[in-house]
DNA sequence: TGTTGGTTGAG
DNA sequence: TCAACCAAC
């Protein structure tokens, strides 16, 4: 026994950290990589937001790493070549990872599992990002669930872990002089600058980013303590209000694994929440949604781009570069959707009723294929997650099989005026409108009530469509969708 | 985790 | 006039 090879990939962090733990329990000096490698997640590499958070959560890694003896190496792929090279500089008899669970990885790990195992070496992979992996809940037909209630009935039944892996107290390094029985043959690769991997961007739009996020995993410790500190006994009334601060905000660090789904459930219980019931079972279904997202993209890998409805297959999607750029940019001229939009760009992040809100809009009325919202959001979100965002935008779209009708079309106005009764997150992030009083925020130029004074949004678009005349034509396009079964192959 | 448009009944 | 409720999309 020489040295393990840790290979870190989604698990940034050191607690509750399976393939770490399992290195350093075996006793050999740990050798903690990163390899580089994004055209092997090719068509979803990783976006700008997603890379931004992917260099500063590194960057933390390695200083959590450093401060206990140890080194985070950084190289750039192909992975199997640079894993198999990493083997022979350091001596390295073991590599463990952490399972992934989308389409583009999953044959390429079985494959350099496969290819390691072949060449000798000892290779075991755990998991540390979900509470039940994929395949172990079945329907009672034997079938994966397509609809989240009974999923997520059966996860509880089948009993969820809160039992998180300690910290390792030390982590054996090659360079270590004491441990007495170890072979002294392993030592310490070379490792790449981080600025080599070219994570950050070079035009630099990212200080709306630094200002709203800390990555790393201290940094979710702190999100998720202050979450349940402040807003976890409310979460169940104000999750949905996107201008209030009622949601916890752990998903990106979710994303890069810097914090587990098993290390939130203990710390709600040790903050005296019972999971059974309150807030904190609100809180804990939203943990069953992203379990319920890996579960499909494992069991559907093609929804990233088909319909899991087949039904869908020949809907008449619009296209418009026009519609779409206004989109994007938060000029739609509907205050709520360009809220969202324009908090997705300045913070990287968006309130997930805004969420559904604007890919409400792009999908329904706009009538927008969702793979241009969901390839917008892989780019934009630092919690872009392809489980997560095929999900949501399917499930919007209608053409997901959860209970959702594809006939159901938010009306953004009227979402607003429920969700922001008081404007304040419009006005947050729509400074045109920030003398328009809240009574008509969220429909500036419908007229109603008395008229508004036009200089008040002068510089404000008026509305791209018409919503009632859009919602029309998406439910009339519905309407003409082949029968159930009918577009089965 | 929807919206609309209809009915009904209280005030 | 409006809230409450329901069916249909």
């Amino acid at each position: 026994m020489t040295a393990t090879l840790v290979w870190l990939r989604r698990d940034l962090r050191l607690a509750d950290q399976p393939a770490l733990h399992a290195a350093v329990e075996r006793g050999a000096p740990v050798i903690p990589v990163f390899v580089h490698a994004p055209e092997e997640e090719t068509p979803w590499q990783p976006g700008a937001a997603s890379n931004w958070w992917l260099h500063h959560s590194l960057a933390r890694l390695s200083e959590a790493l450093e401060r206990r003896g140890s080194q985070l190496i950084l190289r750039r792929g192909p992975t199997l070549g640079t894993l198999r090279e990493l083997v022979r500089d350091t001596g390295a008899d073991a590599v463990f990872w952490n399972r992934l669970y989308e389409p583009a990885l999953i044959p390429r790990d079985r494959e350099i599992k496969h290819h390691l195992r072949e060449s000798g070496l000892r290779v075991e992979s755990f998991n540390a990002a979900l509470l039940h992996e994929p395949w172990c809940i079945r329907s009672g037909s034997g079938n994966p669930y397509r609809v989240f209630s009974p999923f997520w009935k059966s996860c509880r039944q089948a009993g969820i872990d809160d039992t998180p892996l300690p910290e390792p107290q030390a982590i054996p390094a090659p360079s270590a002089s004491t441990a007495g029985t170890q072979p002294r043959a392993a030592r310490w690769p070379a490792s790449e600058p981080l600025a080599a991997l070219a994570l950050l961007p070079r035009i630099r739009w990212d200080a709306g980013l630094a200002e709203t996020w800390t990555p790393g995993e201290a940094g979710a410790l702190v999100r998720l303590r202050d979450f349940l500190e402040t807003s976890a006994e409310r979460y169940h009334a104000m999750r949905d209000l996107p201008g209030q601060p009622g949601t916890s905000r752990v998903s990106p660090h979710l994303h890069f694994g810097e914090i587990s789904p098993r290390q939130i459930v203990r710390a709600l219980r040790d903050a005296g929440f019972d999971p059974d019931s309150g807030g904190a079972d609100q809180f804990l279904s939203e943990i069953g949604w992203r379990e319920f997202a890996h579960h499909l993209l494992f069991h559907f890998p093609h929804t990233t781009g088909a319909p899991l409805n087949p039904r869908f297959e020949a809907f008449p999607w619009r296209e418009s570069d026009r519609d779409l750029h206004a989109w994007q940019q938060g000029r739609t001229g509907i205050p709520i959707v360009d809220a969202g939009m324009r908090e997705l760009w300045q913070t990287g992040w968006m309130h997930n009723r805004t969420r559904m809100i604007v890919a409400s809009l792009l999908t329904k009325n706009l009538r927008m294929h969702w793979l241009h919202g969901a390839r917008w959001f892989w780019d934009t979100l630092v919690d872009a997650d392809l489980a997560s965002n095929t999900l949501g935008w399917q499930w919007t779209a209608g053409s997901g099989a959860d209970a959702a009708p594809y006939f159901r079309v938010f009306n953004p106005v009227l979402q607003g005026e429920r969700f922001d009764p008081d404007g304040c997150y419009v006005r947050r992030y729509v400074p045109e409108l920030g003398r328009v009083p809240a009574s008509a925020i969220h429909a500036p130029r419908a007229g109603r009530g008395r008229s508004l004074d036009p200089a008040l949004m002068h510089d404000y678009p008026s509305p791209i469509v018409d919503l009632r005349q859009s919602r029309e034509a998406a439910l009339e396009a519905f309407r003409r969708l082949p029968p159930p079964g009918a577009g089965r192959s």
